[in-house]
DNA sequence: CCTATATTGTCCCGGATAAAGACAAAAGGC
DNA sequence: GCCTTTTGTCTTTATCCGGGACAATATAGG
């Protein structure tokens, strides 16, 4: 049940039952293509020909295609639909402070190119430059892939939702950074630009099937910082300025470690990748002393390493880590109560080694039976979340709800 | 931008436009109330004409009446429309655990008689016999009301929102316990049940008019325990099993006093009225241990009086409490970021002396500068804002924007 | 009193849309 | 060759918004 928003409502007009059936044929097509026009009109459960006028627009608007005709046991054989993602791509990016990330993708999400990498310049001005070049070449050598629709871009950081302006990006050490409109004009195409873990948020709802693709989720990012997204009734909960999933700085104990945000015993404090290789190298959490020269060229992946290996003060590292990690996803899960947690980073590559322990936390914490086991899905780094996040900023508005009332 | 819910969208049909347009009408006319139909126009840019088909539907169905005749400079002059809430009742039901409170308010939230209480029967079935005689006498004793269109009843506990079955009532000691459909058996009218704080956070949103009509919200009841109601997009979140919400349970120490819940350092182990108490009477929070008969008879009114009377004991336990319930506003504003925080309970009544403490808190793990302003509104005890909660279950699913897509 | 002007509310017609059903097209079985 | 089944298109009808005309009502000014 829905309050109208009486300062910025939409009226129906004569065309907006239209709008709102083809956008649902549309997304008919999407999930389960190739169907058929009869197919469509069965799960719509209105007549075929009503179907017939919506994907004859949708056809015309070269949304989706016609493909082959499909087999039928009697009678006429159906034609096939599908989503028009030959030739239309989009670039995804994901810049992070170590590198950044890039990938020509259809509109669907599949990669049409092998991921590539570069550096990430610290100047925001010489960044976009750079990262423009890059997209140039990258769309120059994939003609295949068609015309670009846009490029999509996640940051680790704090974006307004109004003028995409980069608000704040820690890690990056950008404040009120304005890329979207440089990297547009340097391009020629559109520019979305979002937070990481609300782009991975998005992605893992418009690209889920079936059963995953129903019910609120969070997304967790575990790396250098930790990143929330939080997709509610379909749609990312933004807040008032749009840094709302901020889990990372909910304390596990306010008179705990001290975090990278100013405060002490935010949950990030406990489960960066920087906490796990602290406690693994016996660096005060607490008082966050220096980073030894070993620690530096120490990576999370060579702890998980040694923990297969049987280093017992790794595998203590990483056990303690899961146990906060479960702790944290606790206060999501009381929090949203949502149908499905998704863990990125780079920890999930160890999560045989501590689901267990993150399960046994969690449900230390968590309100309910039900809550406890709220379904946990692993997603491994192969999947490259943030940059399916990027694709989905550009991919998603194009399927999106049309706004009424 | 919202994902089409494909397991569970509904197609725009012939009378879909009308529906959509005759809601934003509909409640156009309850926000701006008395109001003319070329006014309405005006506001929705339609035409007249379409009002006036629009208003003489809402006028057919006795959900709005024509007024007087308002006055213009020049011209005819308009007829104002009014929401019809003459002959149109609701009762309001707060159960908690000290008493009952009952209310027969109209259909827009204004009470029609005062305020009664009744006893609390620890038994269920016993407890809606009660009600239900209760709440017949009290429909008898104000035939002006109207008639009744439903019975609102506020909780202190989970209510699955499909079933309507109540989860778990820890204060009421209620498990897995069905009341409605005997409450509606009994009396003869509708029942809506729900979780006190999701029904004061939908109260808070519907009743409010302008500036505070906007954006999200959260409801944080400090009482017994700490009940929260979370409203984003103008809609309830509920989560998966009607549970979201639970911030009094997301912990702000790991290792701090002892929950009811069974966990430990949760917010609510903190500022409750038993933990400000306990604070004053220097018992072990920790440990939790016996509560002392002077304790017993002890009420937070009683120490807020005491505070103001310039007792240094009461003085501190509030400025501790107040302090714990900024730090715990910071985790609500960090994940959920809403435009405004509203907080009820005993508490409010000593806002002039904890304000300031409860604003440096949040200010301390505000993430952000906006964050840190985020306005709080209290509401006083006067307002009973589980009543208004409890009237806006039944009234707002009337004003609610049609489910499409 | 009459006219011009302004405002409100109603009515009618045209174009767009969904609903229902008829019809053509296509394929297999008897 | 005919019947049945299935797909996809087309036509008709009722509903609804959009636009404009028009009546009703009130004020200002001559």
């Amino acid at each position: 049940m829905r309050k109208i928003d009486l300062e910025n409502f939409r009226i129906a007009t004569r065309g907006t039952s239209r709008e709102i059936n083809r956008q649902i044929a549309l997304n008919l097509i999407r999930t389960h293509q190739p169907i058929s026009r009869a197919d469509l009109a069965r799960m719509m459960k209105v007549r075929r020909g009503v179907v017939t006028v919506l994907v004859n627009e949708l056809l015309e608007e070269r949304k989706v295609f016609e493909g082959t005709t499909g087999e039928a046991p009697r009678g006429r054989k159906p034609t096939f639909l599908y989503i028009e993602s030959r030739n239309r791509s989009v670039v995804a990016v994901d810049i992070r402070v170590s590198r950044t990330w890039l990938q020509v993708a259809d509109l669907l999400g599949r990669p049409l190119a092998p991921t590539e990498t570069m550096a990430t310049e610290r100047e925001p001005k010489r960044m976009v430059q750079a990262l423009a070049k890059r997209i140039m070449r990258l769309i120059e050598e994939h003609p295949e892939a068609g015309a670009c629709e846009g490029i999509g871009v996640a940051i680790p950081g704090m974006v307004d939702s109004r003028t995409n302006r980069i608000i704040h990006a820690p890690t990056l050490g950008w404040r009120d950074v304005e890329i979207d409109q440089a990297l547009a004009r340097a391009t020629g195409l559109p520019v979305q630009i979002e937070n990481s873990g609300k782009a991975c948020a998005l992605a893992q709802m418009w690209m889920a099937r079936g059963e995953e693709a129903q019910g609120d989720l969070a997304f967790v990012s575990v790396s250098d910082g930790i990143g929330v997204g939080i997709m509610i009734r379909g749609e990312i909960v933004r807040g008032r300025h749009n840094i709302a999933g901020e889990f990372g700085h909910v304390p596990l104990s306010i008179d705990g470690p001290r975090c990278s945000c100013g405060a002490t015993g935010c949950w990030e404090a406990y489960i960066s990748n920087l906490a796990t290789l602290s406690r693994y190298f016996g660096r005060d959490l607490r008082e966050g002393g220096p980073i030894s020269a070993e620690m530096q060229a120490f990576t999370i992946e060579d702890l998980i390493a040694r923990a297969r290996g049987g280093d017992g003060r790794a595998i203590a590292a990483l056990q303690a880590t899961a146990r906060y990690l479960g702790l944290g996803l606790a206060s999501i899960v009381n929090a949203i109560d949502p149908s499905r947690l998704y863990i990125g980073g780079e920890i999930v590559a160890a999560w045989d080694l501590i689901e267990s322990t993150v399960r046994e936390a969690m449900a230390e914490r968590a309100l309910t039976p039900h809550n406890m086991m709220t379904e946990i899905r692993v997603v491994a780094l192969s999947e490259y979340p943030r940059l399916r996040g990027a694709v989905a900023l550009v991919a998603a508005p194009q399927f999106a709800a049309p706004a009424v009332a």
